[in-house]
DNA sequence: TGTACATCAGTGAACGCGCGTTCACTGATGTAC
DNA sequence: TGTACATCAGTGAACGCGCGTTCACTGATGTAC
């Protein structure tokens, strides 16, 4: 069933070209920018083409969106990927925790239209796993990867068990408030090592936060430096 | 020079109906629904009187920016008055913290649309007191009070010195992020029970992070509880 | 107090644009026999 | 292997819409004398 894309009258496969070309328009002008006719033009081909592919215009904003949450994901992993190995089993899951942090927070700085794209309303992108629950949560690999951080933090004795619930919730909205404020904020302005600074700090905040034991100067630079 | 608004065909204050109008539009439907059109259709006036007010579309939208951050402020200092007078000092700066913190996400979840429209892209809306500093601080109403809020927290003996560079930064990241996850994000289908233990543990996490010390679970539920 | 006149704050019509979406259509493709 | 035909994936033209913005204008207002 797979097919390599064919050149002519039929596309072979318009649907993902339609989607690539809307991550363009998001990269360049954001979410705003992503229009049926935009993207089918960019895939040079009639709108009318288009609603083959998708029922209407909010579908493929929705397709976008969740390229978008996939991309960022994937930052996130290369952070992580970067890292060196180390031995430390308790430094190495900071590591691996600033290295998500990092990843999530350099594509939105990096990449801020498909970021507001990811992010974007009436993409209702949380399908929850499962309704019936009080708290659903949200299926993309983004937030599988927060998890498996803390987790990790959970096994190697820094992270009590009466404070893991909801610990992903004030990680990611840390994470996640940073990056608004650098990308559509107040932080816009700031040069890089300021951000860095900032970023640092926050970094210390929250382990702290989370783990009741502070960070030591030395290990907190380490960490952080272990990522680029 | 103070006049009160006429009927008729002068209208007498038309650049804040303008204002207002565009308030309401984004109340309705986000940011996206501000259009000199619409605004001036709201204030029962021709489009091209908007011009009289505004350069062009841009500045009616960052005025109403301006206005909508100034309504987030406002939330936050009901919240504040709304604490009962509590004695003991270090307890009293906590709840207002609380506050400050509880004030800033029910605006973002009692107006969605002002609370987007606040942080509009676009709207270049840190007039960085100083551009010549590193990092320009915002000259928002907001701002202010969060920054009062950890310099009591200072005076106090919560906080100590080597905590409070950037801690506003991340206390701000939380916040905004939180207020962002639920409006627009993965936290939009939790119920409000839920809400309010994400946001009791975020905030235990974060004193924990800042101060040094966990909020006994009493304390931690007084302070919140003190908030409506 | 009355009036001439400059200025101010609107009107009304029009422009060109890009959008989402629908319609009737046609060329390309794959399959049954 | 050849062919008839259903289906599929596009085209091309058109619709109605609301937008930002500009133009020449006019009625209302305030002020100088």
């Amino acid at each position: 069933m797979a097919m390599t894309p064919k050149r002519g009258y039929h596309h072979g496969d318009l649907r993902n070209a339609l989607i690539e070309a809307a991550g363009t328009l998001a990269e360049e002008n954001g979410p705003q920018a992503i229009t049926v006719r935009a993207a089918a033009r960019a895939a040079g081909v009639t709108p009318t083409a288009a609603y083959r592919h998708f029922e209407n215009h909010e579908e493929l904003l929705h397709a976008a969106a969740e390229q978008a949450l996939e991309r960022l994901a994937e930052s996130m992993r290369e952070q992580i990927q970067k890292l060196p190995d180390i031995d430390d089993p308790p430094r190495a899951a900071l590591s691996n925790l600033a290295a998500v942090a990092r990843g999530y927070i350099q594509f939105a700085i990096a990449e801020p239209g498909l970021f507001r794209t990811a992010f974007t309303p009436g993409g209702k992108r949380v399908d929850a796993t499962d309704l019936g629950t009080a708290t659903p949560v949200p299926d993309d690999a983004a937030y599988g990867i927060l998890m498996e951080g803390l987790d990790r933090l959970v096994d190697v004795g820094h992270l009590t068990n009466d404070y893991r619930p909801f610990a992903e919730i004030t990680a990611w909205s840390a994470v996640h408030g940073f990056a608004m404020l650098v990308i559509d904020g107040p932080l816009s302005e700031w040069p890089e090592e300021a951000l860095d600074a900032a970023m640092a700090r926050m970094f210390a905040i929250l382990v702290r936060g989370l783990t009741g034991t502070a960070l030591s100067d030395q290990l907190a630079a380490d960490v952080l430096a272990a990522v680029s």
